[in-house]
DNA sequence: CGTCAAGATATGTCGGACAAATAATACAAA
DNA sequence: TTTGTATTATTTGTCCGACATATCTTGACG
């Protein structure tokens, strides 16, 4: 779920790196289910467990969820929270509901699997696998075309704020920041492509890169090459070459192909050796 | 505002030609501001009106929106209405809100254009050129590889879809018929791609098709030439050759984006003209 | 001038009551 | 038996009033 709570931008922020208020106090008994989170809103938390449970699996498209007193009383919480939850769901088309009948899980083709939350419920749901192809694949259709027309269409600025976050990501002391930089680079070729309808794709990119460093490890000469892939890229939109920026992005995006893929065989090695295991321990 | 209220799949739909129950009395006094739609939850209407307000610019990016107090007068209906639209609103990122700021309008680039509702309002907002133009050069991006994808991995029954689609296209006696056999087949296409992550972009086609049909006149010769042009993109992803599938669909774009530039001609003339009556009158 | 305290105000949450919609049931009629 | 109709039960939809919480503003104080 996406941090609601920001700053406004009229009311000018003197200061955006107060800490974000902890240790808010439930007078609420905490009672069965999942437990609620302090320093978040009630219906922030309702919003993340009930999608998350549905883009998990744990109710299939079609099935008739619990109404809105049974969550109220799960997650100890009025019924106006679960409400204004669901009808947040329903914004993203993860439900629909009827009076009489309760609310249902719509099919998933109706779901706006393009919508910042639903992509981070689906990248820690269990078909982990299934969400980086998807996402992978996407992005090879999206980001060479985008690219391209950066490299078109690219303000002074919006150059500067590509180039700064390829060299941020150079210097990245960790690999959280450098995942940072990483996204933000991708975001800002977005933005520079000049086509607004895009930009919502920034966060599926954003997942995508905070996926593969959770579970990835990377060795250094790895991140060096991966570092002058995204030079190329820049450079690239820098000297207005579209089938230049073309070709450059689908290197990058080739080279997360192979990371993906032997990732994805080292797990299925870790699995058969768990299940060869299991079968000789049983 | 997709239609909220929809027969749930297990509930087996006997009949779901049942006509829509109208004619709803409200006790309310439908005071100042916008009217309710009888038939019509209010918190729908209520997305819908505020939601299109934003999006067609009433309220720029960073103004705080009225209070839920205000709202809730604006359009006579309890708090709770404004609260449960305002969090839809807020679900597809149009909004954010802080106690004792209030609500605001996001930053353009936070929105989440590609959702099936903030599309149609876009649809109809005054920069109807600039959205048409958007999505467009976003069919170009998208629509050539979804077609390739598909003509190497159609299903059966998927291909199925996609050629009853075309040929309810052919044979579609009005234009809404026929816009609507367009979306089932370029959405049968998206799905038969084989990436979920595409589905949703099935909604922006549609917006797209519909907002031409509403404001283009199309004459016999050219809609069957339309109609070959689609019956070459089936034929193509039929035969599983993917290269001519993308080549299929950019012919199509490439006369969907004629007649766009020749619509935005007539209307950019009739506009001078009135400017030049306005002038001579004045 | 900077820091801290108090007040003001908007959203957040709770609880209860009633309205509206509609699936399911019971029942009457053909 | 089948068909159509009224009743009932249940779930969401809406309203209201009260209080909690967050946080911007103001002003006192060092």
């Amino acid at each position: 779920m996406a941090d609601r709570r920001r700053k406004p931008d009229p009311p000018a922020a003197p200061d955006d790196t107060a800490p974000v208020p902890e240790a808010r106090k439930r007078a609420a008994s905490p009672r069965a289910g999942a437990q609620r989170f302090s320093g978040t809103y009630a219906h922030v938390s309702l919003v993340n467990a009930i999608g998350q449970r549905i883009v998990r699996g744990d109710y299939p498209p079609g099935t008739i969820l619990p109404n809105e007193a049974e969550w109220s009383e799960m997650f100890g919480v009025g019924r106006s929270v679960v409400r204004e939850a669901v009808k947040m769901l329903m914004a993203k088309n993860l439900l629909a509901s009827r009076p009489k009948v309760g609310s249902w899980v719509e099919p998933r083709e109706r779901w706006n699997l393009l919508d910042r939350d639903v992509l981070t419920w689906y990248a820690t749901s269990p078909d982990r696998e299934g969400f980086l192809k998807a996402v992978q694949e996407f992005r090879h259709i999206i980001e060479p075309e985008a690219a391209a027309l950066a490299a078109a269409r690219r303000g002074e600025e919006q150059m500067q704020a590509i180039s700064s976050a390829c060299r941020q990501m150079g210097s990245a002391p960790t690999l959280s920041e450098r995942t940072a930089a990483d996204t933000a680079f991708h975001t800002a070729i977005l933005r520079s492509a000049g086509n607004e309808l895009l930009m919502p794709l920034g966060a599926l990119i954003g997942s995508a890169l905070e996926s593969l460093f959770i579970f990835v490890t990377r060795e250094a000469d790895d991140l060096r090459h991966v570092q002058k892939l995204h030079e190329g890229i820049e450079k690239a939109i820098l000297r207005q070459r579209p089938e230049a920026a073309r070709r450059a992005v689908r290197r990058l995006l080739a080279n997360t192909d192979q990371i993906i893929a032997e990732e994805t065989i080292v797990r299925a090695a870790s699995r058969s050796s768990r299940h060869a295991a299991r079968a000789a321990s049983g």
